[in-house]
DNA sequence: AGCTGCCCCTGATAGCCTCTAACAAACCCT
DNA sequence: AGGGTTTGTTAGAGGCTATCAGGGGCAGCT
């Protein structure tokens, strides 16, 4: 007989707690020493199994990582979704969702895999992340003046998935993306320590700017 | 008798000659695949040596790509140097050097390796091309709208290393560094690939938005 | 209840890697 | 020409990813 749908078998929640569990794992030896310290057989021994056996769960190393990516993005698009909605709150919510875990945002936004290359259901979310970046910067008043970079991106917005925003919300976005990843990404890389100032008013500066 | 300065024992001209052949094949196993595919038993079979041969010229892995990020921070202090001295023409520089050789600059600008910590001579390199920027910065006339966050780096100016800008120049070259690398390295690791727009544009546009 | 088939796990193995240790050969200097 | 230094070798420990063959146990079907 079907199954009905949200019915698992033993076999099946079984399988779903030991992949969580391997995940879990997974994080933290990401939290502690990046994703490229990360080791299947280290975790197998974790949880007091033997190094092939995890193969039966995940098929290869990358692909336990795509699935960090994966729900790397998922929550980095929850807090997003959770944040006011205004271009503040939204930059906020990155930061501190960036703040809290320094390697799972090198893992969305660090240095490339050279081989690599995200599904298509990755994108799709990273995309939704960006719809929310247009929803506030369209809501946002005034800021008519176009630049030639607006006409630019007037005639090249397939990045936009067919959102209403005007060119200069468009542009503002883009700016929000790349002048916080470069003053964030800078930061928990570790190259202002010692500077001595402070990384959080250098954030707050820049978010500032994107009201230009 | 003591060797005259400059003066080199064939021995040491040997030594010198291996260990710039073992980093230039290390550049190009860089290049191709990034440094974490960096192997020092790849490139010893590609020497036609054996693999602990190397360990005579390079400690560890380590300190071969210490070297490889002094080297890298070199090349970019020279293109910076070379550069006119303007602010638009430093930031062609940049551009430029980090096209030329992507994963060279997310060795010195990407995800940081948990354990590593730069030697003193590389920072020293480091701020030189800093100094550079404070110079390109406090040559430019205007701009004595003094912010919060001015404030704040006129008290906390260590960085500078006692360069003589005003505060509002101290911004703005943080801001050149910050938010050109905002785009540049999501440029490099592909994140605007099918977007549409032309990176060199955003680019542009971000450096234009430096006279604020 | 018994049987059958699937799923999970183990140990062995191949092939990479870094890095150490012991030993042999080449070389430069005196 | 001899002797110490430097450079290379092989062997090996210990790590990793990944594959494969085989043993057990659970589940569901007859």
């Amino acid at each position: 007989m079907a199954r009905t749908a949200g019915t698992e078998t033993p076999r099946e929640r079984y399988r779903a707690q030991v992949r969580a569990e391997v995940k879990e794992r997974a994080w933290g030896q990401i939290a502690a020493a990046g994703a490229s310290a990360l080791s299947l057989n280290a975790i197998a021994r974790q949880m007091g199994m033997s190094g092939p056996a995890l193969y039966r769960y995940f098929g290869s190393r990358d692909e336990l990582i795509t699935e960090l990516i994966r729900d790397a993005y998922r929550s980095l698009a929850d807090a997003v979704r959770a944040a006011d909605g205004d271009v503040a709150s939204l930059a906020h919510a990155l930061r501190a969702w960036a703040l809290a875990d320094p390697h799972r945002y090198f893992l969305l936004y660090g240095t490339p895999v050279p081989g690599y290359h995200a599904p298509d259901d990755i994108t799709a979310i990273a995309s939704e992340i960006m719809a929310r970046l247009l929803d506030a910067f369209a809501a946002l008043p005034g800021g008519d003046a176009e630049t030639p970079f607006d006409a630019h991106l007037a005639e090249h917005r397939e990045w936009a998935d067919g959102h209403p925003a005007p060119p200069p919300a468009l542009r503002r976005a883009l700016a929000f993306w790349t002048r916080l990843h470069g003053a964030l990404s800078l930061e928990l890389a570790g190259h202002f320590a010692g500077m001595g100032f402070d990384p959080a008013l250098l954030f707050a500066a820049e978010l500032e700017s994107l009201g230009d």
